[in-house]
DNA sequence: TTAGTTGTTCAGTATGTTTTAAACAATTTG
DNA sequence: CAAATTGTTTAAAACATACTGAACAACTAA
């Protein structure tokens, strides 16, 4: 018969692991998903030294995965009276972590076109309107409006995410209630 | 004074870049980024050897990223009468793509954790109702709580990738007209 | 059938990323 | 002050991933 505390850390571990996996998806290696995932289940902040112990890990990895996810506000750093050591906790609301995830990447998105654009917008007005060649003012005409075509795209999610940081976006997606 | 047929080319590679930079945000390499790229500007649907050429790289690497392309739906696979080759174009619709990626991702993400919760759900709750220790009842008990409260995130999730499918979310957020 | 074309697969290599261990900096305590 | 503690940085190693080139399979055309 297994030790029901053995069964309990099982457990965890399955969880932890599908964290980790999950967290993934969202651009961050497995060993930082781990840590994010010891501490969504520690009921009290923990400290370099015992989230190092916990994952197994060299302390200076979990320093840096650790100041990833303070970065990407997945966890938050606590003062602990009376302690030097820093503790953290984790951000357990998904629903948060997911809209931060989210905004963050679509304005790298937006920002990495936009630069482009800007960049290359001029030369190509430039060309459509005075190039020698015909056959370069149609393609360059051409050009201006594949740009172009993605505005409706950049304006439909600048909306998504504008709504989302303004809480409009929870009158049509309402979190539901814990049951 | 620089030649219009390599300003529109170089015009084209600033913004191929950018496109294959905002792929990596949703876990694409660099490399495939620039064959969707080529793809996006070729008025042409284009032969894998023709795709080859225009990014420099390997037929094999051109294969596979093509394949990863198609399995995203981010290229379409066209026939060409009379032409032994396979063709490929573009799908230009940024919210479709973004879309397509969104709720695969989301499901993804759902069944990771779907799978760990069922995997552990019965360990947890025979814990909880008959562990020997009360400390360890106490722990089952807190689990299990825990992971209930992600439900309320999937829900969320789930409301939105389905509307997404059905169209519904368009009536909130709608795709504004090229102008 | 053979020769040529097209596309895929895969072992080996190149490249890039993550992790570690040790040195270091900063802070606290006695 | 020196010694101890805590956390960061970094060069090197370990690891993971992507890419190539060559072999292969499937097909076509002559």
């Amino acid at each position: 018969m297994e030790k029901e505390e053995t069964k309990i850390q099982e457990s965890r571990d399955i969880i932890i692991s599908a964290i980790a996996q999950t967290m993934v998806i969202y651009g961050v290696t497995p060993s930082v998903g781990r840590i994010y995932g010891v501490l969504y289940f520690s009921d009290v902040p923990m400290s370099l030294n015992e989230i190092k112990d916990a994952v197994a890990m060299s302390k200076g990895s979990v320093s840096t995965g650790l100041r990833e996810l303070l970065e990407t506000e997945m966890i938050i750093k606590v003062w602990k009276k009376g302690d030097r050591k820093d503790h953290y906790i984790a951000e357990k609301d998904f629903v948060k972590n997911f809209i931060t995830f989210f905004v963050k990447n679509i304005r790298l998105e937006r920002s990495i076109i936009l630069n482009a654009s800007n960049n290359v917008l001029p030369k190509l007005k430039e060309l459509n309107e005075h190039a020698q060649s015909p056959e370069i003012q149609k393609e360059a005409k051409r050009d201006l409006e594949l740009i172009a075509d993605t505005n409706a795209y950049f304006q439909w999610t600048k909306k998504i995410i504008d709504d989302m940081e303004s809480g409009e976006f929870f009158k049509h997606y309402p979190v539901p209630d814990k049951d």
